[in-house]
DNA sequence: GTCTATAGACCGATAGAC
DNA sequence: GTCTATCGGTCTATAGAC
C-alpha cells in the first residue's frame, strides 16, 4: 500500500491535481456560457467525471465560483485600498486599473457576462466600487459632464483592451493603452510615455 | 355582441394593449435579471397574471424575446448595408454607431448582460457583427496594432455612454461622446464640431 | 382572455456502494 | 475518489374549464 505523501498532495488528503484540473475547465467554461448557464454536467462530461465527483473537491457550486473569484476580489481591494489613502495620480490609477484588468482577465470577462456569479461571494458590489471609485479618483468628486464621458470612456477602454486584444503582446498592448487612457483624460504629460513602467503580471 | 372594430384591434382579435405591456414589463426585467433568469412567472407577477395568460399572446419564451430584439437587429442590418456599399467616412460610421446604441440602449444593456437572448433569433451574430465591421471601418481591414486599439477604445466608449449615462441630456451627450470618438481615431477635423448633426432618434 | 392543474425536462445536491 | 441512483426544486409549456 503505498503512502500519499507524494507531491500534489494537500494536508486533507485531496489530490491538487484534479481540483485545479476543475478550476481550469470551469473557468473556461464560465467564460465561454456563463456562470448560470454552465451546469456541473458540462464541466464533469469535459473532465470524463460525473457530477458527484466534483462534490468531492468543492462543497457546492457557488463555493467553486467562489473560489475562483476571491482572488481577483483580494486584488481589487487591495488596489483601492492602496490608491484611496494616499490619493493617487492619474497615471497610478490607470496603470493599476489595467493591470488588475488584464492579470483576472478571465473571471473579469465571465463576470461581465454573467454578473450572476458575484451572488457566490458574501461582499459583493466590490465590481461596482472598483468602477466608481476609479471613476471619482480619475475625474474628481463633482465632475463635469464632460469629465464624465471622458472617465468612462478611457477606463472601459482599458478594461476591453485588456481583456478582448489578447493577440497584442502584453507589453506594448499595456504601454499603447495606458498612453491613450492618459490622452483621452487630457492628462498634460506631453511626453507620451517615458521608459519606466514595465510589466507586473 | 359588440363588433371588435374600436381602437388598439389586431386583425386577429387581439388587444394590443396587453401585449405591449407584456413588451414594457419583460424588457425592464430582461435588463434588470437577464433572459434567463427572468422567468415568466416573474413577468406574469408584475402584471397582476398567471404564467398561461401570456402564451395567449406569446407563443413563447423563445418568440416574446425575439419580438423585442427584431427591431435591433432590423435596424443594424440596414446601417450595416449603407455603411458597407458606400464607403462611410469615420464620422458617419461613429454617429451611425451612437444612434443605433442610443435608440436601442435597453435592449442591447439586456443583450450585454446575457447574451443567450441571442440564441432567440435565427440569425445570430449579428451584434458580433457589428462589432467587427464598425471596427474594420474605422480602422481598416490591415490596422496596426494602435489602430486596433484606438478603435476598441472608440466604439466601446461609445457604447457605453449611450447606455449607462441616461442623466446627461441626449444632445449633449451625443455631441461630446461623438467628438471624444473622433479625437480617439485621429480624425484631423481641427473644428471640434460644426452645427449640424442633429439627434436622430 | 384569463384561470387552475399538471405534464415533462433540467439542475443542484445527497446517500451509499465500490 | 469516483460511481449509480434518487430527491426536491424550478422552469417552460400544454390542456381544459370559465
Amino acid at each position: 500500500m503505498r503512502v500519499p505523501d507524494e507531491p500534489q498532495q494537500r494536508r486533507d488528503g485531496r489530490s491538487t491535481d484534479t481540483r485545479e484540473r476543475i478550476h481550469d475547465v470551469a473557468l473556461a467554461l464560465f467564460v465561454q456560457k456563463g456562470f448560470s448557464h454552465t451546469t456541473l454536467q458540462d464541466i464533469a462530461d469535459q473532465l470524463g467525471l460525473t457530477r458527484a465527483a466534483l462534490y468531492y473537491h468543492h462543497p457546492s457550486k457557488e463555493q467553486l465560483i467562489a473560489s475562483l473569484i476571491q482572488p481577483a476580489k483580494d486584488d481589487v481591494d487591495a488596489f483601492l485600498e492602496t490608491a484611496g489613502c494616499n490619493d493617487a495620480s492619474p497615471r497610478e490609477v490607470i496603470e493599476g486599473f489595467f493591470d488588475l484588468n488584464y492579470r483576472h482577465r478571465l473571471i473579469f470577462l465571465a463576470l461581465v457576462r454573467d454578473p450572476s456569479g458575484l451572488g457566490a461571494i458574501d461582499s459583493s458590489g466590490w465590481v461596482t466600487t472598483l468602477a466608481s471609485q476609479a471613476q471619482e479618483l480619475l475625474a474628481g468628486d463633482d465632475p463635469s459632464p464632460d469629465q464624465r464621458i471622458r472617465a468612462v470612456v478611457a477606463l472601459n477602454g482599458l478594461s476591453r483592451c485588456a481583456t478582448v486584444l489578447p493577440d497584442i503582446p502584453h507589453d506594448e498592448l499595456r504601454r499603447r493603452s495606458i498612453d491613450l487612457a492618459l490622452e483621452i483624460i487630457r492628462e498634460p504629460s506631453s511626453e507620451p510615455s517615458d521608459e519606466s513602467s514595465d510589466s507586473r503580471s
